[in-house]
DNA sequence: ATCGGTGTATTATACTTCTAATACACAGGT
DNA sequence: ACCTGTGTATTAGAAGTATAATACACCGAT
């Protein structure tokens, strides 16, 4: 079988970002914008290995680790997909409490940079409905 | 001279952050919440790496990074303060630009975690204001 | 049982990052 | 000039990270 979807990744090899991390972060924009719906299976470790001319534990070291943060479901004999229901052990508070560092981060970062904060709400506001669409 | 202000910072060696990091980090937090106005000067890198018990230069490389980013001044001979007119070379723009990685990030999240983007807003807002007052 | 498909444990190596030891340059007061 | 206070360039070594080669375990279909 197979369609053999292409082009599923793209690495930039002169960023200096690892791949294994460029990996993590496209699937997680892929999920985000829902271009990988819940349950799709995503490339096997070899595809990706090929299709990028990377070492296939990479590939693998990228998807295990986003099993280990419960975004993907790994499936015995048939690879990784897109985990159906995200964190469903954890109440409401601890996904707050999951994104308080980051929002601080935009903070100190904000104030730095001396901007106010009702213009940082509105570029997140704005940046929300560009992302909710696509 | 002085009264010899003790417990500036404090690093946890466990946490795997860089020591070096973790000073820049809470330099930053420090200036953001006022604790550390303006124009005041930071303990030398001899008196922080003899309080935490580092080498000088780890020290010193925090501060010279926080110099390259504009947020502390070097004075000969007296040492490091922070910056009074922070980043004036820079647009609006230009700075907005900055802040705009850190909130696709937050993003990301938010999403992964399935979040209410007006929650998220929710949280934002809250945490200026704490941030703000003290 | 065998074959072809999953992901991965282990190991090795190149590379980068972090911390430290030492020696230095400059400023200000004596 | 000297002494003591700043921060730092250079160098070295330890520790950690990223990638890869190999061999393995498991599943489902034949």
């Amino acid at each position: 079988m197979e369609s053999k979807a292409k082009y599923y990744f793209q690495i930039a090899t002169t960023s200096g970002v690892p791949i294994y991390r460029q990996i993590i972060d496209q699937v997680k924009i892929l999920i985000a914008t829902k271009k990988l719906p819940k349950g799709e299976f995503l490339p096997s470790v070899r595809q990706v290995a090929t299709e990028l001319e990377i070492n296939p534990m990479t590939a693998s070291k990228a998807y295990s680790l986003l099993e280990k943060e419960g975004v993907l479901e790994f499936i015995r004999g048939q690879g990784m997909k897109v985990k159906e229901s995200n964190l469903p052990g954890e109440s409401l508070e601890q996904k707050e409490n999951e994104i308080v560092p980051l929002l601080n981060e935009v903070i100190t970062k904000s104030k730095q940079l001396s901007l106010r904060p009702d213009r940082v709400i509105e570029m997140l506001k704005s940046l929300l409905k560009e992302m909710g669409n696509e």
